[in-house]
RNA sequence: CGGGGCGUAGCGUAGCCCGGUAUCGCGCCUGCUUUGGGAGCAGGAGGUCGUCAGUUCGAAUCUGGCCGCCCCGACCA
């Protein structure tokens, strides 16, 4: 195998990069912290996005499409919101350019557009302005809309798919009578996001409650779900927010109730964007290069044939056929390579590389056996099987691959997670990495305190678990039960 | 926005200190032999050395400006 990626233990950070790049899901554009999502990469996020999609619908909620322009203006309605996202907007000042003999073109200064538009950072303000006409009665709730978008926001430093400049997400944003079923909804959707990360992407995560300074702006509360990277990094896979009557207040967003009285209405907002590909990698990924869980591989078996010449091709392809067609009616992707300009060596790396989880290789030896070669990505183990019904040995196969990449990434979760009691063990348990559960009083000073000195924030204020009550570790104050601390990407 | 680094063929690089028109590997093209873990041999194509100016008979190399990107920090999903 050729040493051409950066091995985990020796710079985590680089070995991410290399991955993304050599592995085919995506480069850098020209654009400054835009990134170009190439084929393989982009394959991934429509198993997501397909997936996601059919659970939003099966929880009752319908896709629309809100502009990409959001007038300025509306971004400035609701106070907090606007404070957390003005400095990262990027702006639509004029709509014409003029040709220039020394500059080619030029923006036109007699096409300065009387109101500024922002691109959209995130949707809240122009859909709720929009919701304003289409909310009159308690009969038009509850309001259950997605949307799959791209949105823009002007970061300082990038990455790959963890933090660019624009990327593509989904934003859902429903409207309901009363506070109970918007919070209801809230703990939905979360639910929802947690059951796709573990059953999806197989990844274990930790439902929870943001800390006040962590909270979306505009938000009551911020729900999460919060993942650890194989570096001991913790990583918020998705949010789901109770905006309570802000952004109804803010639009002037009123229904009339069952006992003719007018009311605002309760809001959640929710999201999960590309930077979910970038927890795919970090979770499951290895020195060999990518691994992709198969019920998001965009192929989810490689056959390559290993033929002398034609004849061979064509016999293998008649002898492995009724294979291809049985994995196929058994819902499974597959990919039969007889592409003769690279050698079946060279496969088995690419292959191995991209992260398909499961490759076949067949031979003229296998047509004399009547076998096949069965290699698995996540442990690597080769395996020669009888042909006959191999369709049903590789669809278990591609359960028990998913069923593992779960099981190791909580194993791992699992031994990066202690608690500790004092701020003392705090400082060398967080240098070790992983999650710290601790006490901690519930006061904004004492949170901002221990990220100054350590790092570490508060990843979540998590749902489930240990609910037994203490004393803060820094100052000694009660505590309701033990948080979530973590040093996050 | 601070600190560090880098711009030479599609990619990765040598050359720069000590000026003389660019090295090597991968990839690409052609041919033959190969094909069960990134094939071998032979031949070939491919370059405004980021950009602008200056010094010089002559600049990838020296000087100055500009541009871009990557990495580390602060900010954020």
């Amino acid at each position: 195998m050729a040493d051409i990626l950066t091995k985990r233990a020796d710079d985590y950070a680089q070995w991410y990069n290399d991955l993304v790049l050599k592995a085919d899901l995506a480069e850098h554009s020209d654009v400054r912290g835009c990134m170009v999502i190439k084929p393989h990469g982009y394959g991934v996020w429509e198993k997501m996005r397909d997936a996601l999609d059919r659970m939003f619908k099966d929880t009752g909620h319908v896709n629309a499409y809100f502009p990409l322009f959001i007038p300025k203006s509306y971004l400035a309605k609701e106070a907090s919101h606007v404070e957390g996202f003005a400095k990262e907007c990027a702006v639509v000042t004029h709509y014409r350019l003029k040709s220039d003999p020394e500059h080619g073109v030029v923006v036109d200064p007699a096409a300065k557009l009387e109101e500024e538009l922002i691109i959209r950072p995130t949707s809240e303000t122009i859909i709720w302005n929009t919701y304003r006409g289409w909310v009159k009665s308690y009969r038009d709730l509850p309001l259950l809309v997605n949307q799959w978008a791209n949105v823009v926001r002007w970061e300082m430093r990038t990455r790959l798919f963890l933090r660019t400049a624009e990327f593509l997400w989904q934003e859902g944003h429903t409207a309901h009578a009363t506070e109970q079923e918007a919070v209801e909804e809230t703990e939905r959707m979360l639910d929802v996001y947690a059951r796709f990360a573990e059953e999806w992407l197989a990844i274990p995560v930790i439902r929870g409650v943001k800390t006040a300074s962590e909270r979306f702006a505009g938000a009551v509360e911020t729900y999460c779900i919060e993942a650890m990277m194989q570096d001991g990094k913790a990583l918020q896979a998705g949010t789901s927010h109770f905006l309570g009557q802000n952004f109804a207040k803010a639009f002037d967003v009123l229904f009339t109730n069952k006992e003719n009285k007018q009311e605002h209405v309760w809001a959640t907002s929710w999201g999960v964007s590309t930077r979910l590909i970038g927890a795919l990698i970090m979770t499951h990924s290895d020195d060999q290069g990518l691994v992709l869980p198969p019920k998001l591989a965009p192929v989810q078996v490689a056959v390559v044939p290993i033929a002398k010449n034609t004849e061979q091709m064509e016999s293998i392809r008649t002898y492995i056929a009724p294979t291809l067609a049985a994995l196929r009616a058994r819902g499974i992707t597959v990919k039969f390579d007889d592409d003769d300009t690279k050698k079946p060596g060279w496969k088995f790396a690419e292959y191995e590389f991209k992260g398909y989880p499961v490759r076949i290789a067949i031979g003229p030896r296998d047509m004399e056996n009547g076998t096949v070669e069965v290699a698995r990505r996540d442990t690597l183990e080769k395996q020669v099987m009888a042909v006959t019904d191999i369709d049903a040995k590789i669809e278990h196969l591609l359960s028990a691959i998913q069923e593992n990449l779960f099981q190791k990434a909580l194993a791992l979760r699992e031994r990066y997670t202690r608690a500790v009691d004092t701020y003392d063990e705090f400082k060398v348990a967080i240098e070790e990495g992983g999650f710290i559960l601790a006490h901690w009083d519930g006061t904004p000073e004492t949170e901002e305190r221990v990220k100054n000195e350590t790092k570490a924030t508060i990843r979540c204020i998590p749902l489930e678990g240990d609910r037994s009550p203490g004393r803060c570790m820094v100052t000694g104050a009660p505590s309701d039960r033990r948080v979530i601390f973590a040093r996050a990407y």
